[in-house]
RNA sequence: GGUCCCGUAGCUCAAUGGAUAGAGCAACAGCCUUCUAAGCUGUCGGCUGCAGGUUCGACCCCUGCCGGGAUCACCA
């Protein structure tokens, strides 16, 4: 099938650039794909007389089933040329060979130019690579990004889906912050509002002066069970009272004929709690009570919300994550009046005869949108509004990150639509990492029916399976105590970290706890025991003195060196491609590959028991370029190396 | 109903508009006298939801359908 139309070119003009004595001047590996493009893009002009923008030279890593190192598509070229496919990259091939110099040989299949480079070039490369800490990172750009990426409620703990919103928010800050970003995280915390008050309400009535010191439960877990307890409470008085007088009364006069008893009041619940219920009436006391700085329930607010802090901080802790900035709903809820203010002088926003403040945003697809009461109170996206405006004016960034699940598009399309009308000018560079929520085989998580997986117990299950697969290596039985745990946590969770960051963000995912998180295969682990392998060479290494500065002799590169040494050369750009897209998936399946590539490397080729002292230093060069390389992508994840495994 | 997102192997996920749509899991069959087998190799598995269109070329872009989800609060 190959043999009209694959063919080698690679005698052309061998002899005088074959000796391997003096080694090649060659262009820094960074630099040769932009001189091959450009290469490419001189020589079309030349042939056919038409220019060509030489960025738009397609150019990419050739498949690999074709030999070849890059492949430059010619399609793009041929009605230019009149010509057929292989007849025009044959032509160009000649040229851009001239041209470059690096460029060993090339051979054309259907419309590819498939361009082979000298062997220096990669050793070179490598070289180069292996000593630079900060490979694939670029310096400073000037550009100051805030990455909002967790706003908790504090009357529960945190869930899987706030580990999702986490993680993701800490993996883009992070690669924003590696391609040259200057980064801010932050919180927002809702720590204010009717959900923390039950809590508060529920403890106060049924407490019995429990507190995470005396009954030894991690604080936000404490508070999270009065409020769960608060809610058993309310069912039992709406249960209660449905047996009423009153409530056969309302029964009878408000149900719809369709309607049975039931029915009637499954959906009656809120209006009873909000009119009938003496738990509802207590718990708006409360919250009236916190809106007028009541001492004693200022002082319960404090304590309970600080027993929530220290939970939370722990669960941060144990993620590896941490905030730059806290800012709490509590001090912004009534932040964004003057923002509608100005929005009024402008003629943005429009006042209704009952005095409640709207915006009218039917011309853009949107609704009119709410964005003051009547009396003058603030809605939600009042305080975005005046969120956005005080964190410009706290940090001055350029561009401000939202990581929040996808159900609130619409809130942040309407937030950002009037920012921009308002012409804030931080309006520009908003933007909202919308990502899909993480649901269970059975459905999304339902806090009413139990199966919202916690965070803290999914950090623990999985450092326990973690050890369970390790007591069946038995890899650490000799390691002491404080390292072998270190190092299990470190597995335990690359897994729950990769297997959440490996998704693109806009994805929903399911998320099965039995079969989910993995430890073979496609996950964190299979990266780790690739870096644990390597670990242990890099051991090997410094105890018998192995002097690397011969590796520039080996000669020539195996087909499994030369697959890892493209995808090293390819980390630059795949990192710059994950800050454009707020992707950590790119990052996260660009190591997978890699690793990947390193075991099959290892299987086949031996590194100490090398057939030459040239082969040896070079594929240990390599492999510590490969930790190297492995390493700073995970951490771009939040995944952490572990030393053994 | 309006708007937005998602439909790829039994399952979980990949694939800057480019070559024969790839991995892992599950199932089956192999590979440790050798640098850690949490590894490697092989078999099995697909009308990329459907139908058109644009293009030299479409999982990807456009249109229309069909499924699934989100949202359309003076809740946050």
């Amino acid at each position: 099938m190959f043999s009209a139309n694959f063919y080698f070119c690679h005698s052309f003009g061998r002899a005088a650039r074959k000796s391997r004595d003096t080694p090649l001047t060659t262009a820094h590996m960074s630099d040769i794909l932009q001189k091959i493009q450009e290469a490419v893009s001189h020589s079309v002009t030349a042939l056919y007389g038409e220019p060509v923008d030489a960025s738009k030279v397609q150019i990419s890593p050739t498949p690999p089933d074709f030999t070849g190192d890059y492949s430059v598509v010619i399609f793009p070229f041929v009605k230019m040329a009149k010509k057929a496919p292989d007849v025009v990259a044959g032509e160009v091939g000649n040229l851009v060979r001239e041209k470059v110099s690096e460029i060993k040989g090339f051979n054309i299949v259907k419309g590819f130019l498939n361009l082979e480079l000298e062997d220096a070039c990669w050793r070179n490369f490598l070289q180069e690579t292996v000593g630079n800490a900060h490979y694939g990172r670029r310096p400073a750009n000037g550009i100051k990004v805030m990455v909002e990426y967790s706003s908790p409620n504090t009357n529960k703990p945190l869930h899987l889906g706030h580990i999702r919103n986490i993680l993701l928010g800490w993996s883009c800050s992070k690669i924003l912050e590696a391609t040259g970003h200057e980064i801010v995280r932050s919180q927002i915390v809702n720590d204010r509002g009717v959900a923390i008050c039950k809590s508060m309400l529920s403890w106060k009535k049924f407490g019995e002066g429990k507190t995470p010191e005396n009954s030894g439960v991690k604080g936000d877990h404490l508070v999270g069970d009065f409020y769960v307890l608060f809610e058993k409470k309310t069912k039992e008085e709406y249960d209660a009272w449905q047996e009423t007088d009153a409530a056969r009364q309302v029964y009878e006069a408000q149900h719809k004929p369709t309607q049975t008893e039931a029915v009637f009041f499954k959906e009656f619940k809120n209006k009873w709690f909000n009119e009938y219920s003496t738990l509802g009436t207590e718990v708006r006391e409360m919250l009236r009570k916190w809106e007028a700085n009541d001492p004693e329930t200022i002082d319960l607010w404090k304590k309970m919300n600080g027993w929530v802090y220290q939970g939370f901080d722990q669960t941060y802790s144990d993620l590896g994550v941490s905030f730059d900035k806290l800012y709490y709903e509590s001090n912004t809820y009534l932040l964004g009046k003057d923002i509608v203010e100005d929005g009024l002088k402008k003629g943005v926003l429009f006042k209704k005869e009952d005095g409640s403040v709207w915006i009218d945003l039917t011309d853009a697809g949107y609704d009119q949108k709410l964005v003051l009461r009547a009396d003058g109170t603030s809605v939600y996206i009042t305080q975005d509004l005046g969120t956005a405006k005080m964190r410009y004016e706290d940090f001055g960034c350029d561009r401000f990150v939202y990581v929040v699940a996808d159900e609130q598009n619409y809130h942040f399309q309407v937030l950002f639509e009037i920012l921009k009308r308002l012409e804030e000018p931080y309006a520009n560079g908003l933007y909202h990492l919308s990502y899909g929520l993480v649901e269970l085989p059975g459905g999304r998580m339902k806090t009413r029916e139990g199966t919202v997986v916690d965070a803290d117990d999914l950090i623990t299950e999985v450092i326990r399976l973690a050890e369970e697969q390790s007591n069946e290596q038995g890899a650490l039985a000799e390691v002491p105590e404080e390292q072998r745990s270190e190092n299990l946590r470190k597995v335990g969770l690359g897994a729950l970290k990769f297997f959440i960051t490996k998704v693109h963000p806009k994805k929903k995912m399911i998320f099965n706890p039995e079969e989910s998180v993995d430890l073979q295969g496609q996950t964190g682990p299979y990266i780790q025991y690739s870096y644990v392998r390597i670990n242990g060479l890099m051991q090997r290494m410094a105890k018998e003195g192995i002097d690397l500065s011969i590796a520039n002799a080996y000669d020539p590169i195996q087909p499994q060196e030369k697959a890892l040494l493209i995808a090293l050369h390819e980390y630059p750009a795949v990192l710059l491609s994950a800050a454009e897209a707020y992707d950590p998936s790119l990052v996260a399946n660009f190591c997978y590959d890699l690793a990947k590539k390193y075991h099959k490397f290892w299987h086949d080729l031996s590194i100490f028991s090398a057939d030459h002292a040239a082969a040896k230093a070079f594929r240990l060069q390599l492999s510590k370029c490969v930790g190297q390389v492995l390493q700073s992508g995970m951490d771009l994840l939040g995944v952490d190396m572990p030393e053994r495994m």
